[in-house]
DNA sequence: CTTGATGCAAATGGTTTGCATGTTT
DNA sequence: AAACATGCAAACCATTTGCATCAAG
């Protein structure tokens, strides 16, 4: 199971890219490099573009959709699109969890075992095979509950 | 801790709302009662919209949208986004959770208790009390494993 | 040289908003 | 009467697509 190791270097991200018959060009290869730079930012696709652009001002938003639609495909990386607001995208390398606190907005990083549970269940009621990706848990952080109602 | 309990009467909700200080209306009365009808359906607000058309031509779509704003506000309906594809609502009284295929779409509903796991830790190790709303696990049916890589 | 990728502009689709009018409290 | 909700059309925004051109394999 793919896990939140080491942050790959973009060759490697290039070479798997290529392994899964797409083609590299230097407009993927800017969108991997910016999603490197980006740690554990989550920017949309119109951010990077932008970034991108700083290099390479040729290249479009639509190009970026479109190799964003390929890598995710290829495994490299996660949508993380949930609530409002446009779509986010992470190298997959990274995957994570999150815990919202609805009072102060806090975050709390969950890894994957703590969804060990719902795994097992699926797989065994409905030969279900989970491979959650991008979950946030709402909720109220300790301050939160102290403090207000 | 609020739960999926029985169904709640349209009176019930109705006054619900009345109590956070909005105004009942026959539009948003004819919405709680299409939500009350879809069981665990979860119509878009287009789909609540032609169902409510049925009844009274009037209604109109942009009206359904507003009227959820508000009923979400009163807790009284969850936001349900599934991936891709328009938004999904139902009522809060009916907690639960999703796993949704990638390769078909498939979903298949899990209650609270599946997520009991990753309640207790956020509380032990962190003091945060979560309350799951609505989470959708990703991942590949029985059927999608078997017929594609 | 073949196939896939790109730029651009235009289309799409879900959701939101401005405004004049109608309805609830 | 005052505040709020509605219908409608138009705006909006993220994302997708058609097509001619270009570059990677």
């Amino acid at each position: 199971m793919a896990d939140a190791g080491e942050a790959p270097e973009l060759d490697e991200l290039v070479e798997q890219l290529r392994a899964t018959g797409a083609r590299v060009t230097s407009a993927r290869r800017l969108v991997l490099r910016e999603l490197l730079a980006s740690g554990d930012e989550h920017p949309t696709a119109e951010e990077l573009a932008q970034r991108i652009q700083r290099t390479d001002p040729e290249v479009h938003v639509s190009t970026v959709y479109r190799t964003l639609e390929s890598v995710e495909q290829a495994g490299l990386v996660v949508r993380a699109g949930l609530g409002d607001g446009p779509t986010t995208y992470h190298l997959a390398h990274d995957r994570h969890h999150h815990a919202r606190c609805d009072g102060c907005g806090a975050v709390i990083h969950l890894d994957d075992r703590a969804f060990a549970t719902v795994v097992r269940r699926l797989e065994r009621d409905h030969g279900f095979l989970a491979a959650p990706r991008h979950l946030t848990v709402q909720g109220r952080c300790r301050g939160c509950r102290a403090t207000s109602g």
